[in-house]
RNA sequence: GCGGGCGUAGCUCAAUGGUAGAGCGUCAGCCUUCCAAGCUGAAUGUUGAGGGUUCGAGUCCCUUCGCCCGCUCCA
């Protein structure tokens, strides 16, 4: 859909992708598992085609840099689980345990390095009241609470506050939440275990325990050194990776844009710190304009800076982070993160070099100046991706046969062109099987002799395979085929040994 | 994790506590010279799973799993 307004269901289109092979729920003869999805034949195409373009576009082929110089991008695939150290450094094993509290009562749910407590002064035995740090309502709520319930006026010196998780269990069941009366609805505080975790070798205790990465940025910050050493790589270049990664969230919603296991295209890019802001410039660009050159345009995508007070821990102030987003189905009329651009500074490589005792700065001969490079990170979802080409290519269409089509931009779809003998005799099944070898050698292509020539198109339409090339009675002495157009099912006809050009200048 | 809704063929959905069905899709055959045509036929279900009540459960009860919506979360 290119429009601005939604005009489908998200059900319709996960519908469509299990009919169609695009994306089956996984392991669903045993009645599924929250959070997980398997891409079928269709799917599984469309998300390779998306993730080659990604690695030519920007490790093989990268556009010029904003002084007109070319780039330099390195490729790295980095082992999915890595020394547990590795996530302590990085501030997962800390930023990713978020402690929650929920209120009994209101059902609310608090962070609860969140929530902060308001009590009278040298009173070990009345109520306390729980308030939202930094929310001035919640603050005035929980102190008048507190003045009814001792039944005076207090000023600052008489109250004491503390964080809720310095809180005893005991003092917990005299708390009174932020937005109830009464006291001892919240819950203790409950670790949500973000990261998955395993355990390596024979012997299963804390020491064994290793994570399930949940980015593949931090693979390529461990090989930072190794590949400066045997790359002959220079400041500013970037190393990049596609991979899985996994995050037990809490809530897996919304079809594959929140899964547990997922896939992510990140680059790292290493420069200079005086160069960052530069370089953060025109990887906003770069990035933005990549998705736009896959079919991702108009209203439904766009670029976002991130609020200060939603920055993550890596995030380097100075430049901050760029969202770009889609409008999904199920986000309309708001947006979902395809993509985040961050600066983060250079603090993981600084982490690093603290945790791991192991010298990380680079040495820049030019500038006669050893220093730890800057971080511009463009991390972009594979499957976010994917789901955003399945949800842009869904058009409904009362009119046709298979009343939706899928609008896929030639160089992704996952079936690039069919070839049909318009029926199955006089000679045009050969014809139509020798060009199909012809164009399989490049492109993905299938064919089909069985049933009517509307029904195969139709079926190609639900696929969103953008051409069908059909071969007629007149094809064996006119040496001509029929071009059926996906989009406006128009037709035209083209020398038969035009089709491969045809097919370079449309699909490249 | 909480609240609400839902779960029947590949998909969309019917079936008063009493024989599990339809449409579409899929497949096969015939037909067919440009849009799911037509005709004939076929396959596919432990009604998400497990227990219970009942002479009898798709239907009622309990548990559990999954999906959707809201809260929460989204580093």
């Amino acid at each position: 859909m290119s429009e601005s307004t939604q005009t489908y269901s998200m059900h319709e289109l996960v519908s469509l992708c299990k009919r169609r092979g695009f994306i089956y729920p996984a392991s669903e003869i045993y009645g599924g598992i929250n959070g997980f999805w398997d891409y079928g034949p269709l799917g599984t195409a469309l998300k390779n085609n998306l993730r080659d373009l990604w690695w030519r576009d920007m490790v093989q082929r990268p556009p010029l840099g904003p002084d007109g110089n070319e780039v330099s991008i390195v490729g790295l695939d980095s082992a999915i689980i890595q020394n547990a150290k590795v996530w302590e450094a990085s501030g997962h094993v800390g930023g990713f345990n978020d402690p929650m509290v929920d209120c009994r009562e209101t059902k609310a749910r608090y962070r609860a390095d969140h929530l902060m407590c308001l009590g009278l002064k040298g009173d070990r035995s009345g109520q306390i009241y729980a308030y939202v740090d930094g929310d001035e309502d919640s603050l005035a709520a929980a102190q008048k609470k507190l003045e009814k319930y001792v039944k005076k006026a207090l000023s600052p010196d008489d109250v004491d506050t503390c964080q809720l998780t310095a809180l005893s269990a005991e003092e917990l069941a005299v708390t009174v939440g932020p937005d109830t009366k009464n006291a001892g609805t919240l819950t203790e505080p409950r670790q949500f275990n973000l990261m998955f975790d395993t355990t390596t070798g024979a012997i299963r205790n804390e020491d064994s325990k290793v994570y399930l990465r949940p980015e593949t940025a931090q693979g390529i910050f461990l090989n930072f050194n190794n590949v400066v050493d045997t790359m002959r790589v220079k400041v500013p270049f970037g190393i990049a990776q596609i991979g899985k990664a996994f995050r037990n969230e809490v809530t897996p919603r919304n079809f594959i844009f929140r899964s547990r296991e997922f896939e992510q295209m990140e680059i790292e890019w290493f420069c200079h710190e005086d160069d960052a802001e530069k370089w953060f410039e025109f990887w906003c660009d770069v990035r933005s304009s990549w998705w736009q050159s896959i079919g991702l345009t108009g209203a439904n995508i766009m670029m976002r800076k991130h609020d200060d007070d939603e920055l993550a821990h890596y995030a380097k102030e100075g430049c901050g982070t760029f969202d770009i987003e889609y409008r999904f189905p199920f986000t309309h009329p708001g947006f979902g993160e395809l993509e985040g651009v961050a600066h983060r500074g250079n603090y993981d490589l600084s982490r690093h070099q603290e945790f791991s005792k192991k010298k990380l700065a680079y040495f820049d001969q030019a500038k006669n100046e050893r220093y730890l490079p800057h971080v511009i990170e463009p991390s972009a979802g594979l499957s976010r991706g994917t789901l955003a080409l399945l949800c842009e290519a869904y058009t409904p269409d009362p009119d046709r046969a298979s009343k939706v089509y899928m609008a896929f931009h030639p160089k992704i779809a996952p079936i690039q062109a069919a070839v049909f003998p318009l029926v199955g005799k006089d000679g045009m099944p050969e014809i139509a099987h020798q060009l199909w070898s012809e164009l399989r050698e490049r492109w993905d292509v299938v064919t089909d002799v069985k049933q009517s020539i509307g029904k195969r198109y139709a079926r190609m339409d639900e696929a969103g395979c953008p051409f069908c090339f059909t071969i007629d009675g007149d094809t064996a002495s006119d040496q001509a085929v029929t071009v059926r157009h996906r989009d406006t099912q128009a037709q035209e006809r083209i020398a038969l040994d035009q089709v491969a050009t045809f097919m370079s200048e449309k699909v490249g």
